[in-house]
DNA sequence: AAGATAGGGAACAGGATGTTCGGGACCAAA
DNA sequence: TTTGGTCCCGAACATCCTGTTCCCTATCTT
């Protein structure tokens, strides 16, 4: 039985976790090799299929943490600053500002130059949050909850992607008020669009 | 001088055009190996990259169609039966009715099993559209217009993917009005959520 | 019919992938 | 400190994919 994993392990794998970071922000994650890994983290062939079964795999480790931490500030922020039904999807703020912390990282993944399984992986992890949120709400039938759901989430990486490149110096509550207007409000206000009366 | 390319060339292209569809179908995009297209197909390696670069520019070529199908049919409707102001977002039935058409290939190109590059391109085409509708239209300084753009961008391949993977029985027009919905009311007045009054 | 043009296929070199096998570092027990 | 065990690590290998080169041959023109 073995409760802490060897330190050495845990070395190699921050050494390769590292090494896939600073690959992506200099060369994309589709043209990350393996080999480019390995070869940045100095370690060997056979030690990185030890830890990871593929580039996919390593790269979805590093999500572990943002579940952790995006669960942890949904909770604290939940119960207290914002009632129910006046302040919903509660996660968006929360990770916001999680990005805003890790701006390399985030630009790096949901970007031109970071591939399609980082933002699959981000993905599923929101729709998570979204999903236990929209539960607790009563539905018409004008919009399916799964299609609600995954409007949700596009909207979020939209906006996500939006300032992280476009528009990087904005606040991450000023960020929130537009993605949150978007989604609940839509553009038509904003723009002089109107929906046909059927 | 030459006009018309040669019938051999076209029946080339032809053959590896279909059998990238067929093998995207049955294994994914980012699965499938010009090998398998080429062997798929049954032509010579060289023959390949006569005419494409690679396996992406492969894909793009069949978008050409789309562009041009897309244009004439929003040429067509716009005029007559819309009204300008009063239905915005001409693109998005046209494109309904063609997704319609082409069921099998969009759903290997939009769903899971299609790659990123697909659905770039076809985000990149949607742009030119919207990007025009709405350069006519005055907006406020709430949300940024590339914003804009993106987000209705962004919803109409969310509603796209949904339908195609999880509702395909549902008529165009049905589907187009879920996109309009979302898009310019969002969705606040279909789940009881309500914006802070800032 | 005969030369010119251009498409098609075999083969090759370079590189990435994933596995195997043995050496050796770390840890626990005596 | 020694000894045995566990498991991390790296060199090397077979396999597959990629992109290019070279030559053959089908098609077109005169």
């Amino acid at each position: 039985m073995k409760k802490a994993i060897d330190r050495r392990a845990a070395r190699t794998r921050r050494a390769l976790h590292d090494a896939m970071i600073s690959l992506i922000l200099r060369k994309g994650y589709e043209a990350t090799t393996i080999q480019d890994i390995i070869d940045e983290a100095d370690v060997g062939r056979s030690t990185f299929y030890a830890h990871y079964t593929g580039k996919e795999d390593l790269l979805r480790g590093g999500f572990e943490r943002l579940r952790t931490d995006l669960t942890e500030a949904r909770d604290s922020y939940s119960p207290r600053r914002r009632a129910r039904r006046s302040e919903p999807l509660v996660f968006s703020l929360a990770m916001f500002q999680h990005a805003d912390g890790y701006k390399d990282v985030y630009r790096a993944l949901v970007g031109r130059r970071g591939g399609a399984v980082a933002v699959s992986e981000i993905r599923r992890v929101l729709s998570e949050f979204v999903r236990q949120e929209l539960s607790t709400v009563e539905r018409n039938g004008a919009i399916p909850r799964e299609l609600a759901l995954q409007f949700i989430v596009s909207a979020f990486l939209t906006v996500l992607t939006w300032w992280l490149e476009r528009k990087p110096e904005l606040a991450p509550t000023a960020v929130d008020e537009m993605f949150r207007r978007l989604v609940i409000k839509g553009i038509g206000s904003s723009t002089g669009l109107r929906v046909r009366s059927t």
